[in-house]
DNA sequence: GCCCTGACTGCTA
DNA sequence: TTAGCAGCCAGGG
């Protein structure tokens, strides 16, 4: 894991477009770690202690639709910036995936960037 | 180098 | 649909 790596997290998550979520393990797999939904997780939480802002790290859950923050602040901040672009959390406070779901760049952007 | 912890995932009951 | 469990990867003590 070098710095180099958590930027292209940083990349990806930024790729992802506004009213759409990503989960872990597919942003992940993305950046070609098929099993790296945990690093992809704490290069986000370090996100948090860092100065870098402009990564909307609010539109990554988890594989079932669901909101990964522990604690209270994260998850209504999240929920909320969410909201505010148009996602939709349904009675059990879950985003329907197969409506806001993101299929991923279309071309192979890291070969390219 | 070992062990614990964590914003995860997929399978099974 | 929810709960439990094992597998995974990386950082910090």
């Amino acid at each position: 894991m070098t710095q180099s790596d958590f930027e292209r997290v940083y990349k990806a998550v930024r790729l992802i477009p506004p009213g759409k979520v990503a989960s872990y393990g597919q942003v992940a797999r993305w950046l070609g770690w098929p099993r790296g939904a945990r690093t992809v997780g704490w290069a986000l939480r370090a996100l948090r202690d860092s100065d870098v802002i402009d990564v909307p790290w609010y539109r990554v859950i988890n594989a079932q639709g669901r909101i990964s923050l522990v604690g209270d602040e994260g998850p209504r901040i999240q929920q909320k910036l969410l909201e505010a672009e148009g996602v939709v959390f349904d009675d059990t406070g879950r985003i329907d995936l197969k409506i806001y779901g993101w299929s991923g760049p279309v071309v192979p952007w890291w070969e390219e960037i």
